[in-house]
DNA sequence: CAGAAAGGCTAGCGATGCTAGAATCACGGT
DNA sequence: ACCGTGATTCTAGCATCGCTAGCCTTTCTG
């Protein structure tokens, strides 16, 4: 038994040394610079090591994204433990979200812009995935008027996050008013 | 002079030949399908031909960008032309951008989540990506409020409306609960 | 009509994700 | 103690990608 078990704990070991390997290489030189050989030789493994832990390089991805909504989560979490009323929860939460998604934008892709096959708006979705969601939850419901479905608010009031973000960092918005438009999407979901 | 007018004619001739097969191909099966050796085939020219006409094939998307947005343009003035008052433009145009994004999928990604180096946000933009933004903000123009900046409100509602999109795309939001979300951005814009 | 020049094609380079099959290592039974 | 067995890892290679060098054909010029 002991020597099975060793045998696994090894293997989930360098499990997450691929992951985090996989998510430091992107982070400091973008996913391009992720290739299979770059990061076996990162691990100090030959290529096929690789795909007997994951499906292959999209698989790698995934876990590198759920790891990634973890850190947000987290982010999220104390943004909205510092902020005093319902307003400023919100516009500290949406604040944190586009710092995050400026400070780690191999992170963030990986999270929210690449295809990937993770289940997301279910209840099989990872936990951190909806630990993530929760928390903008959280920061949006207060804001929620009677009759509208706070999950739907929430969907709506990240995608404009989302699309504040995306949008910037490719060059299609001017990222020099980024304060002011998020101030405007904050006033308008908050009620001016 | 009349032979180097043709040669030149026929040269431009060749040149939208490229970029609607590579439209065409994109909407059919893909971007991924878009390959040098198959747009070449499909053109009935050889690879190099398409390096003598574009710097690469992110130049040929960026083509067929410029070229989506001048269609895009167009569906917005149709349906602004249609609707009535204010909050009735305001939706049309909205719910003409999403259902554009749904029905052209890959011509979408081209024009707004594909890394592309079009200049965007600036004078220089070419003409039919001006012409889609300066659709969207007739539409947001009269619900901004005094002193608001017309063309940050615009951009800020547009991020919305390319946040919904890409999320839904991507598996990230219900596809089904898109019409509700929509209204709850219209509504927190438009004002109730 | 010979020479120059322009344009297109064949062939190939380096790099990618991924995989088959050889080789190596640790283990267990006699 | 030793050898066979099974799992694990590596070497080598495939198909395909974007892109380009250099030949070759065709066309224009003096």
């Amino acid at each position: 038994m002991t020597i099975q078990t060793r045998r696994e704990r090894e293997r989930a070991e360098r499990e997450r040394l691929i992951v985090t390997a996989a998510r430091e290489l992107a982070e400091a030189e973008g996913w391009d610079a992720v290739t299979t050989r770059r990061l076996a030789a990162e691990i100090e493994y030959s290529q096929p090591v690789l795909y007997s832990h994951f499906k292959g390089k999209d698989a790698i991805m995934a876990a590198v994204a759920v790891q990634g909504c973890a850190d947000l989560a987290a982010e999220l979490g104390a943004a909205r433990a510092k902020a005093r009323g319902v307003r400023e929860s919100l516009a500290a939460v949406a604040e944190t979200y586009t710092s995050f998604a400026q400070r780690r934008p191999a992170l963030y892709d990986a999270m929210f812009t690449h295809l990937v096959d993770l289940p997301f708006a279910t209840p099989e979705a990872p936990a951190p995935l909806r630990e993530a969601f929760g928390e903008l939850l959280h920061a949006v419901e207060p804001i929620a008027a009677e009759g509208d479905d706070p999950g739907l608010l929430t969907e709506t009031f990240w995608a404009g996050l989302h699309g504040l973000v995306t949008l910037m960092r490719s060059g299609r918005l001017p990222a020099e008013a980024h304060e002011r438009r998020l101030a405007l999407l904050i006033g308008h979901f908050a009620g001016s």
